[in-house]
DNA sequence: AAAACGTGGTC
DNA sequence: TGACCAAGTTT
């Protein structure tokens, strides 16, 4: 009741955003491409990398084919490169053992490879047009205001969190996948995690959290991600240098991009483990697949 | 269940 | 300036 589904519905109908991965001719590869890219990455960065991915490996065989370090320089700087990784292994399984086809469920889906509770829900539903609870971070944030009026959502919880969305869906299949992207837009557009543009909100007489009196986020401080000075960054530094080459390098190269020769080695030694670097015959480094 | 995992824009 | 934020998944 808080959610009215044809008040939202007609908001996204008029406001929704043009974005490439929603165009009727999007293949489910293209939806399943968009979604792993768009994991913990805004719109803006994804849509340049995704609309050349498309056109270079239109289908996942495609994507298969390639080396790993292809694929590592097309993904560029989107971030959290092994998620490149995995979809390329998700790619090889998806070609292999289902006919080149993105599977439609989810059970299949949340086998492959960098697929989880989010991203299967969200092929099944904006792919395949299935009924299911899609939650994300904006689904969670627009459900904690308008349901539960709370001033944000709390820690997640898969499973409350499906069974919340889920109680809100609309029967008819079509419409409930609609209904599962116009709740991801509104949280995207409107009901955002800084500043709320509430005036603008669809469904403002419904939300719980107007009602009350918009009350501040009350539940447990949100641990705050540090980047600066950690592995995640020297990891990176240290890839970029390897992207940014053909030819494998000398170790020598690798070690100007950061001071801390020990924290430079663990990091170089985790990019070996976890297969987004390569170390060749010779000793030198590339990105894997290539050489 | 908490922590690791990239990168860059914004207020 | 620096903390917060962005369509999560994996271990």
């Amino acid at each position: 009741m808080s959610v009215d589904a044809d008040l939202l519905l007609d908001w996204f109908a008029e406001t929704a955003r043009d974005l490439p991965w929603r165009r009727p001719e999007t293949t489910a590869w293209g939806v399943l491409v968009s979604e792993i890219m768009l994991q913990q990455t805004p719109v803006a960065r994804v849509e340049p990398v995704w609309l050349a991915w498309l056109q270079r490996w239109p289908r996942p065989s495609a994507m298969a084919a390639a080396s790993q370090g292809e694929v590592l320089r097309a993904w560029g700087k989107l971030g959290y490169p092994r998620r490149a990784l995995r979809l390329h292994e998700a790619a090889k399984a998806i070609a292999d053992e289902h006919g080149d086809v993105v599977p439609s469920d989810v059970d299949t889906l949340l086998a492959l490879p960098g697929i989880g509770a989010y991203t299967a829900r969200a092929v099944a539903a904006f792919a395949y047009g299935r009924r299911c609870p899609v939650v994300d971070t904006n689904v969670r944030r627009v459900v904690a205001r308008a349901v539960h009026g709370a001033g944000d959502a709390g820690p997640p919880s898969t499973t409350r969190d499906l069974a919340d969305v889920a109680a809100l869906l609309p029967d008819d299949e079509a419409t409930a996948a609609r209904y599962s992207a116009a709740l991801m837009e509104l949280g995207a557009l409107v009901c955002t995690a800084r500043t709320p543009r509430c005036v603008d909100c669809p469904i403002i007489d419904g939300c719980a959290w107007q009602r009350a009196g918009r009350p501040a986020y009350a539940g447990p401080a949100k641990p705050v991600q540090k980047f600066a000075g950690t592995d995640r960054q020297v990891r990176g530094l240290l890839l970029d240098v390897l992207r940014g080459t053909a030819e494998p390098v000398a170790k020598a190269r690798l070690d100007v991009v950061w001071a801390d020769a020990g924290q430079r080695d663990r990091c170089l030694h985790s990019l070996l483990v976890d297969g987004l670097v390569e170390q060749i015959e010779d000793g030198r480094f590339a990105l894997p697949g290539e050489h």
